[in-house]
DNA sequence: TTAACATATATGAAAATTCGCATATGTTAG
DNA sequence: CTAACATATGCGAATTTTCATATATGTTAA
């Protein structure tokens, strides 16, 4: 992938947070981001779609769900810039985790 | 600054190796980049202007000349980050910096 | 002051990105 | 098979980004 490529994947708000929901969480799936991020569908959807073209997630289909992982081919220098941005801006995700974490102590979907 | 702005600054192909440049050069002109990264001075200028309103860089006039340097109030895990892209792909500004370099030890501008 | 040089900015066009809405696909339960 | 659910994708509009060209600003040398 061209160098600028992995940064334009994280430039992007939405895509960042998952990427830094996904650092986190291990695995989340559609529904679990699409509720974290207040956002629709489609749009959680399609953002997902560009970071697993590009390499930066994968994903694994169990039943209805569809599980989206940090891609472990990732290179660890890129694995480090998602941690950096991680622990130095905690606020930018912070309502994002709490929506999700109350979630997933609910387990709905 | 927002966290996605950062990386939107480090997203584009001239704005990302105007950065790894300066990562590896201290200070350097415009003219020297317009060189290095074989573009037209005013789009230079303008990516340079964007990274300059976002923090990234600073400027410094000296004699007709204008010195860019990454900005020593960066954080210090943004500096990670675009060392953490300089060292893991060095073929990304192999031929920039083979330009650079030839043009600084003649030393015209 | 004027000419030459280094750099910045205005402007408008082209290209790329993002999004909402509608709809398609794939899976499971009954 | 059908209904309900989870996810993906097609499409067009709106916004943003990028760039080339022309021109403006600021500095120095003569």
């Amino acid at each position: 992938m061209p160098l600028p490529q992995f940064f334009k994947c994280l430039a992007e708000d939405t895509r960042l947070k998952i990427l830094l929901l996904l650092k986190s969480h291990a695995e989340l799936c559609v529904c679990d981001l699409t509720l974290a991020l207040a956002s629709s569908q489609p749009k959680v959807s399609r953002h997902l779609a560009e970071l697993k073209k590009h390499g930066l997630v994968s994903d694994e289909r169990r039943g209805k769900w569809i599980y989206y992982r940090l891609n472990t081919a990732l290179a660890p220098w890129q694995v480090s810039v998602i941690a950096l941005a991680l622990n130095n801006a905690p606020d930018f995700i912070h309502l994002e985790n709490t929506l999700l974490n109350s979630h997933l102590n609910e387990r709905c979907c």
